[in-house]
DNA sequence: CTGATGACTATAG
DNA sequence: CCTATAGCCATCA
């Protein structure tokens, strides 16, 4: 696995709990800017078994990017859902779930892992 | 190797 | 809301 991959899971894992990112933001913050497609291409790539929260991870409306009424757009609607995050017609709202990191969550949160 | 594809995005009509 | 374009790059046929 690249290391570039390894910078993209663990920046999704540092999103805490009932908060979102757009691809496009984790590829920024993992720093690997304008590669939001490479950010898809990981999770797409995920397994079973990962301890990623993949599904905090929307586009840059705030929408679900997988086609409406597929398994996986329920799966991860009822997975934010879960987490007390409002979904509707597959879209949050940004402006009041997009997780803002400050500077020590970035510096000290996660860690590297 | 070459070309197409995709869980993307920003900008422009 | 829609389409089109251009950037991006790992992966696949």
């Amino acid at each position: 696995m690249s290391d570039r991959y390894r910078r993209i899971y663990a920046t999704v894992r540092a999103i805490p709990y009932g908060r979102v990112a757009s691809y496009g933001q984790i590829a920024a913050l993992a720093g690997l800017p304008r590669q939001a497609r490479l950010v898809g291409y990981a999770l797409h790539r995920l397994e079973d078994g990962a301890t990623v929260p993949w599904h905090r991870v929307l586009n840059a409306q705030g929408r679900i990017a997988f086609p409406p009424h597929s398994t996986p757009y329920q799966r991860q609607q009822a997975l934010l859902q879960a987490e007390g995050i409002a979904v509707i017609g597959g879209k949050v709202d940004l402006r009041q779930y997009r997780w803002q990191p400050s500077l020590d969550e970035l510096l000290w949160g996660p860690g590297e892992a």
